[in-house]
DNA sequence: CAAAATTATTTCAAGTATAAAATATTCAGG
DNA sequence: CCTGAATATTTTATACTTGAAATAATTTTG
């Protein structure tokens, strides 16, 4: 058969087969399934069509709809990940002039990143693309079930922000 | 204020400020997210309690339920990873005594990979933590909404999987 | 205002992750 | 039984990720 010619993962999945547990539990694991069966297929398009990586499209999206740019800081607590991951991340966004970064004149410790205007046509390109995707993925899910998930993921995201201090 | 002495992305999140959009596309932003910071608030409470890294985790609660243990493309499979990734992963818990790792006497180019007696008493009390953290982590939200989640992510799943070979 | 605390970012070490190429072994035909 | 296709895993190169420590600049305060 084989598959695609590359290792790839991410197609089968058990899903764990979580047999017994609690039902929490179990719809932790298809959160997580779903989330990675959804972002592999994502990660996998953009580099077969436009050989970018996930993290640079999240990096440019941030951006994309921030023209006076972001700082560092602000720009990893939206993208959820840690500062020091940016330093590089940003820095091979630079390299191939689809970012600048520039020192802000109000605080020099902070950096200002934006897009370029070759990092802003090419992300609207990677976009519109990627939104047809997107697309096609949900393309069995009705449209209640959609707003049906948007409202009961609202619910999960604000429970688990908000049980976290837990001893 | 101080956060917690860490760098600690994974707290605020602005849910990507999907202003526009797509129902789709904000729907897929927020269940990353709300992924994200569940993941995140797993990982480092492991960490934190226990000192083991979520991907570890992971693979011994594949291995727990699995007495005879697993080859390592069912394995790779089942956790969603590639074959490549597990090699490494696999070596360092071997390395720690949690994972026993032998040659398949029926086919010499596969391994089978199991729990050590060590790894097991270990695992259990990983699992029994990491339960109690999730439960809280759901703590606010109703059964039926559980329920619904259940349901309503299958039928995403299900639609993600099945929509792939687009283009 | 100078020391102390805070904030913004980078550096570092270790681990995780992918895709592609390389190895080794098994299997299917001829 | 020998060859070529298929399978199982490892290796390699590159990138991502975290958490903690280090740097540097700003703000707070005694």
């Amino acid at each position: 058969m084989s598959e695609s010619a590359t290792d790839g993962a991410g197609s089968v999945d058990l899903e764990a087969v979580a047999r017994g547990g609690k039902a929490e539990l179990r719809l932790w694991l298809r959160l997580l399934s779903t989330a990675n069966i959804i972002s592999g297929r994502i990660r996998r398009h953009l580099r077969a069509k436009f050989d970018i990586t996930l993290p640079s499209f999240d990096l440019m999206a941030q951006l994309d709809r921030e023209p006076k740019g972001l700082r560092l800081g602000e720009l990893s607590r939206r993208m959820m990940v840690t500062n020091g991951n940016l330093t590089g991340l940003v820095e091979r966004l630079v390299q191939e002039g689809l970012v600048m970064r520039e020192t802000d004149p109000d605080d020099r410790r902070a950096f200002i990143v934006r897009l370029s205007k070759a990092g802003k046509s090419k992300f609207a390109a990677y976009a519109k693309e990627n939104e047809r995707l997107v697309l096609s993925l949900f393309d069995d899910v009705e449209p209640e079930v959609v707003r049906a998930l948007m409202g009961n993921l609202a619910l999960l995201k604000a429970s688990a922000s908000r049980n976290a201090a837990e001893r």
